[in-house]
DNA sequence: GTGTTACCTCAAGTCGACTTGAGGTCAAGC
DNA sequence: GCTTGACCTCAAGTCGACTTGAGGTAACAC
């Protein structure tokens, strides 16, 4: 069998129908052709998808994955890229960790109020100077377990 | 001068007016009052909105931190949450920086494509898999310098 | 030949945190 | 008293990544 019904897609890699319909409009994986109506995939979009699965857990927006594609499909990754968004999920640790520190900090904290401790106070005023900027939404928490992971 | 002008308060936080509006609808501050159409605000949202900004950058949603001020506009945190968000803060900084490790390797691997790098497959599998869920969009990058921070 | 059903398209809706815009009001300065 | 302009309200728009829904089609089993 070396074509993918898109069902076959979504049960291997557990990223929904609907999902691989708007990758493939936004120009992320391509279909090689129909069979009737429905759209036939290589098999190869399987190890794409999973790319494209770390690319937005590095952080990468949809865009900037697609441009990570050549036409064919071969990923083509900017090195320079990837250690630029490394670079940048070091600088979130920092702050992710500077902060986990302040709240433990702030849960163990013996002042009756949080107002009273002066941990707690400057590091409101940090976040408060923009110091530390929020994550946005929570992560949508897909399915993390395909049918056949092989 | 006990009050302050809605104005006043931007500038002294550095949060737009809209933005001020907008947290008072959604309850998450209080204005004392009007003087004429105008918002009159105490002294002390300042700081409550330090916390505001503090509770975002932990990764709390506005509903959260709401719950997270009495009637009065006085904090009151509950601890359990504080650890609770800390350990969550502590499991995706261990996912960040795995994946940092891995995005470097991938920079520096020598393979010609990064396809041929068992290291990179075996990261692009577990991305796949659903190890490392998506952050999502970037952070608005706000004004991080008020005119006063006092 | 007919049904079933999994697929199709296209438009619209969702989520959270805000911003923007149109049209209105009123305190303060002249 | 009149202008000015900073503030007001309320509705709608934005952003990214998808999902949902209505209405249609065709491959396959019988």
């Amino acid at each position: 069998m070396t074509h993918l019904d898109i069902a076959d897609v979504a049960r291997r890699t557990g990223v929904p129908v609907s999902t691989l319909r708007f990758y493939e409009e936004k120009g992320l994986i391509a279909s090689t052709g129909r069979h009737g109506l429905r759209r036939q995939f290589a098999p190869g979009v399987v190890e794409q998808l999973g790319l494209i699965a770390l690319g937005r857990a590095a952080g990468f927006s949809l865009d900037e994955i697609r441009g990570m594609f050549a036409p064919d499909g071969r990923p083509e990754i900017d090195r320079e890229m990837l250690t630029a968004k490394a670079d940048e999920l070091d600088a979130t640790i920092h702050r992710l960790a500077a902060l986990r520190d302040s709240l433990r900090h702030a849960a163990a904290c013996p002042a009756p109020r949080h107002t009273e401790c002066t941990t707690f106070r400057s590091l409101v005023r940090a976040a408060a100077s923009g110091a530390v900027p929020p994550p946005d939404r929570k992560p949508p928490q897909r399915n993390a377990s395909p049918a056949h992971p092989s």
